[in-house]
DNA sequence: CTGAAAGCGCTTACAG
DNA sequence: CTGAAAGCGCTTACAG
């Protein structure tokens, strides 16, 4: 069977009490009796239970994180940032996903009662925010990775959103581009309004309106159709600012069809920088999120905040980056 | 403070073990005792607690994964599948990487060895196929959602790799190529060696020779520097099947940067369909392996082998199906 | 510096 | 059908 405390104490000749003492590393207890204990830990093999541990003190050494879809092309990123910031820190991670409605949410609630773990990291919580408030509101330590809503109730990560529009705008008019469309995701996504905000405000400083604003739904298809109806209409544009990389391959999609340039005809720039964007053709330019950082940075939070510390209380922002390629070369 | 099943029974007038027979739905309890304690279970919102379940009974109803990587094109899918299935189930998930070679090994045996899980799956096992080992033979069951070994001492899921690559030269085949470039893996893998046999014998059964075999390394960097290298030793084909999505985006790149056309000179097949590969241009023609129901199958037989049934002891192959696009077009 | 005992919140023989 | 008690494997006052 499996060996526990109580073997290592007999075998030891010591109390289990003392074995749990030098296990926490405990300053009162004699160098030499801990060097023996430590010795026969080593020669038996011996590891704590998690379990009982965590009975006893009231804590797992776990920490959940809930995500919306696991095959997102930026999750992965997110993910790994988690993940290794909780393994450095000797924490475990309970993975959850919501993709399946309601069932999924009461499963998940119920582990979260279950007291599985410690505190949670959210990615971009549409459907289960009433749910977290009520968990937060219970005590439950919650840190927030989220582009979408403003949601000042919890500590949570972001990316600079209205910069990242700006410099999108900034990099469209140093090379020249007058005429742009700005394809948006669901507005009602604060990260959108914030975009759209910065882009535009970067216009106006140059004296350039922004007439072409279309609202998308993040997807290929969408962008693709929406391009497609715009110049069906006869509108037209030199730059396409699409506010996120998918909507934005189908803007490449759909100027192929018809046969315009990209970038000589019209310059396109994206968002999030995906694994795809270097392989579109042209390939992507595109304003990056630091999505592996938003998973350290939120797991950090969370982790100190486990370990007694305050969280801020304004979401932290990490600074975008646009990545120049092929669809809006530097001027 | 949080209500424990002390509390229950007191409200409920029943002991804590007629409590724990109806939380377990043992038929021994009355109807109406049973009734009564549900109530009171729900009015005050009960949940046992997990960590408590699971020292009593000896396993924590959670399964343990371990990845190389979460930022793999395809990881998201197997994930995906995996979570889907062990949720539905009522388990938790652990993840763990071990992207950072010996410290993050070490860290993932210590949780092993702490009861953390009652299961593991675990995704392409490179460095940790002897720890692995020891820990399958001391009792931890194991489940391998693997391509590149063989490893008969696990129940392990994998693709139809020999039958890939031979569908793979069907298509080419069919085509009317004739003179086809493999680009493999690394060799010293299982499902390398597959996916060539596979190619070759199909190609044997037509009476075409293999005559061009070069062995890569998965990247798309060296897909690319494959394909120029060959083409400037004067080496000549008119399709290449690589072993995996992302060479075939080098070979792309490569055939591209020369001014062959794809594909009207060199035919291209790729393996996995990534998401990148609809992406393309021209999108990528390839062998699609099913991540997603791989990674629901080895969390199923997990799952049965958790509860006490047999694991099958040769591999389970999924099927793989060619998904058919621009760089190879169906004849 | 060390140990006996209680306690964490459950489950499970055992007895009735 | 029901309950008192022991036990799962730890930690932590408390006493010495």
């Amino acid at each position: 069977m499996r060996v526990t405390i109580a073997d290592v104490a007999q075998a030891a000749g010591v109390s289990k009490t003392t074995v749990s003492r030098v296990l926490n590393t405990r300053a009162e207890v004699d160098a030499s009796t801990a060097a023996k204990v430590r010795d026969v830990i080593n020669r038996m093999g011996y590891v704590p239970s998690s379990g009982a541990v965590g009975l006893a003190r009231g804590s797992s050494r776990t920490v959940g994180m809930l995500v919306p879809s696991l095959t997102w092309p930026w999750m992965g990123e997110v993910l790994q940032g988690v993940v290794d910031t909780v393994e450095a820190a000797d924490f475990g991670l309970l993975l959850f996903t919501c993709n399946r409605g309601t069932e999924s949410v009461a499963r998940f609630t119920h582990q979260v009662s279950a007291r599985a773990f410690d505190g949670l990291i959210v990615v971009e919580p549409e459907n289960t925010l009433d749910m977290l408030t009520a968990l937060h509101r219970d005590g439950l330590p919650v840190v927030l990775v989220d582009d979408r809503g403003h949601h000042p109730e919890f500590p949570s990560v972001t990316a600079a959103n209205f910069e990242g529009g700006a410099s999108a705008a900034r990099h469209l008019l140093a090379d020249g581009r007058r005429e742009p469309l700005v394809l948006t995701g669901p507005q009602r996504f604060g990260c959108v309004r914030d975009r759209l905000a910065g882009f535009r405000a970067t216009c106006a400083e140059r004296g350039i309106g922004v007439g072409l604003v279309a609202e998308g739904d993040f997807t290929e298809a969408d962008g693709r159709a929406c391009v497609r109806r715009l110049l069906a209409e006869g509108r037209e544009f030199d730059a396409v600012f699409a506010h996120n990389d998918l909507a934005a391959i189908g803007v490449l999609g759909a100027l192929r069809d018809v046969g315009r340039r990209v970038p000589d005809d019209v310059a396109v720039v994206g968002f999030d920088d995906i694994p795809v964007a270097r392989h579109t053709e042209p390939s992507l330019t595109t304003v990056r999120q630091p999505m592996r950082e938003m998973g350290e940075t939120a797991a950090r939070m969370l982790l100190a905040r486990l370990a007694g510390g305050a969280s801020p209380t304004s979401p932290v922002v990490l600074p975008t980056e646009v990545i120049v390629r092929g669809s809006a070369p530097a001027h």
